[in-house]
DNA sequence: AGTAATATATGACATAGCCATATATTACTG
DNA sequence: CAGTAATATATGGCTATGTCATATATTACT
């Protein structure tokens, strides 16, 4: 999961990273709890490999969301695993995730609209 | 230009705006020139009111990209107005523009699959 | 036994956005 | 003409947060 920005491309990728980051963990547990390492893993995977976590960002950002309530976690001891963390979703997040769904899609349209690409 | 944060929703705004900010700026002097206190209303207008950028953010962040080679600007004083530094695309910037909308269209297709709006 | 993968954790540093405030000029308004 | 608003650029200080580097512990593989 480590890092790599060498082109300019990769400097606009890290600061947009960085916002969608609430929005795609809350949106990975949705349906089931997830541990954090599998939670960075799928982002990596789905998106092709274009969207990487840090693990330094990205356990201190569960720890913000479980702060806030919209995330619970829980430890699960299993025999031949290490244990591991798993968060779910709080009827809380459930709002805040739905808000930030509808919050996303504006905020795209409304960036596409000024740098001209209504046709995205 | 002031900002106001105050529901969760904008705590995601506050967020995704970052990254965005350079390839709106790039956008909108690409057919000519503007000043940064243009481009600041220009932003706001045209994504009718969702994005503002606070002006502590903007001037610097033009002075970033002029360092960076990505924008020129130049002092214009005019009868009648107070002077204005007039900033347009450098042929570098130019490439920087191109690279960076199709990053930008990478970067919201990969979101929209993993936060499940492919049709958004 | 040694290495890699899994899984979580955190201190130190750097980036960068925001608040508040400052300055200067022009335009409007009572 | 005095006061206020709008235009336009500038910046010090605070804070949030992402990254680098490193640490720890367990399991799987060879």
């Amino acid at each position: 999961m480590a890092m790599s920005y060498i082109t300019e491309k990769h400097i606009l990728d890290r600061e947009l990273k960085k916002g969608s980051a609430e929005l795609l963990i809350l949106s990975l547990i949705e349906d089931q709890p997830r541990h954090g390492y599998d939670i960075g893993n799928l982002i990596e995977q789905r998106s092709g490999g274009l969207l990487r976590f840090n693990v330094a960002s990205l356990y201190p950002l569960l720890y913000r969301l479980e702060k806030r309530g919209w995330i619970q976690g829980r430890w699960v001891e299993k025999p031949g695993q290490r244990r591991r963390r798993y968060y779910r979703l709080t009827p809380e997040g459930k709002k805040v995730l739905a808000a930030q769904r509808i919050s996303w899609r504006e905020f795209v349209e409304a960036i596409n609209r000024i740098i001209g690409m209504e046709h995205a």
